[in-house]
DNA sequence: AAGAAGCCTGAGATAAAGCTTAAAATTTAC
DNA sequence: GTAAATTTTAAGCTTTATCTCAGGCTTCTT
């Protein structure tokens, strides 16, 4: 899952780069309002954490040009303000959610799955044939037998298995798991896929990952056509 | 573990902080009823201590909230009112126990040891394999062999074995733990870690501390999967 | 059937995360 | 006020994950 962080203090932004990137998300950081809006309308995140005061363009400004772009992505805005009224222009604006400075980074995280969640409406356990992966706890289970895997691994398949049923391209898997949104011809999907392939396969859940030849890679729900 | 204390008389505020933080709790505190409403919605605490006669927002109402809001956090009341309806009205609103003022410290403690211990319901010996540790105490014992501890290694692990058989993040440990919220860039985690775990190792309780690498820290029951 | 394109995989290089140690800073105890 | 214990920082070292690359294999096209 791809996430872009919106802040200037540095502290701040690096604290949730690495808290995110610790439960397998891929962050990108703007550090002001412009570059920010900038990187939210080239690329496709899955959701954007917006402080409100930041310079060159208010946070509040950065939501209402996303949104005037015709993006839906879900937006939750960081704020000192707490007055209800500040809360209200933001939600207006076309935040989906708000949390207050300072705040816990549990909390941030329970509303990140939040937004997530309703992204995916009907599909809130992360399943697919006896294989269940856990994003809270960052385990894998074929069957009962638990599956050790790496970050980028768990990232990988996560995204996989998210979208199953559908076809994954390279350049989505690598934008959204990698984070690299420049043409490169790198073979590290192909490599990953196949440390995924070995690990599942020595847990009895072979042949999950499909690859569609030219185009990506698919898991599907076993007894789906 | 973290506690939050809603409490406007300075004198005791500081008494409790300073007596809590003895035992190892982290401890914040608020002195209005309406700032500690925003502290316990925007952190998660695993207990809440609130005065019930404070300024800007009653004690009752700050329960009343929290219950709304979704927070199952357990919720000790301060009060001097001791008549039975006050005490009913309190529990309506949603806390957990009251205390009478003036009350032992040492009875504050107990109680807080029981909320906590409900809260982890099947299992309130907090152990793994053959290591037990008393909170009450601050014992640790490995089998029948008692571990001593330094204050941080002993809230530490108490975190970890609190947590067991889920992954505990560092920004997690370092939130529940330390009380630190905005610092990515320290390495007492990993520090504390080599300590607990040569303690543990000396007493035979060997790699009961696993590392989820780019992650946190785990400590599993053995047995469990 | 042969060539081309895409994919798989193993080996090795690079980078990152975690571990350990020592020493500095802080707190506590006497 | 001094000494001891605890906590924290910082640096070098070790382990592990990640990535690159090259050669081989499979599938598709003509």
């Amino acid at each position: 899952m791809r996430l872009l962080i919106i802040e200037d203090e540095p502290g701040i932004a690096g604290f949730l780069k690495d808290g995110l990137e610790e439960e397998y998300f891929a962050v990108d950081v703007a550090y002001d309002g412009k570059s920010g809006l900038d990187l939210a309308l080239t690329n496709e995140y899955d959701l954007l954490i917006v402080d409100w005061m930041i310079p060159a363009l208010s946070g509040i400004e950065v939501c209402r040009q996303v949104r005037k772009a015709g993006s839906l992505v879900p937006i939750l805005f960081l704020t000192a303000k707490d007055t209800l009224e500040d809360v209200v222009f933001g939600l207006d604006a076309g935040a989906n959610d708000y949390i207050k400075k300072p705040f816990e980074f549990e909390e941030l995280l329970a509303r990140i799955r939040v937004q997530l969640r309703t992204k995916n409406k009907a599909d809130d356990s992360l399943s697919a044939g006896s294989l269940s992966i856990n994003p809270a706890t960052h385990q894998v289970f074929a069957g009962s037998c638990e599956i050790t895997l790496t970050p980028k691994e768990f990232a990988l398949l996560e995204y996989l298995i998210r979208n199953k049923d559908r076809v994954c391209t390279r350049s989505r898997i690598i934008e959204h798991v990698w984070d690299i949104h420049f043409d490169s011809d790198t073979s590290v999907i192909d490599v990953y896929i196949t440390f995924l392939r070995r690990k599942l396969e020595a847990a009895g859940c072979g042949n999950l990952i499909q690859t569609i030849r030219g185009v990506g890679y698919i898991v599907r729900e076993p007894g789906m056509v």
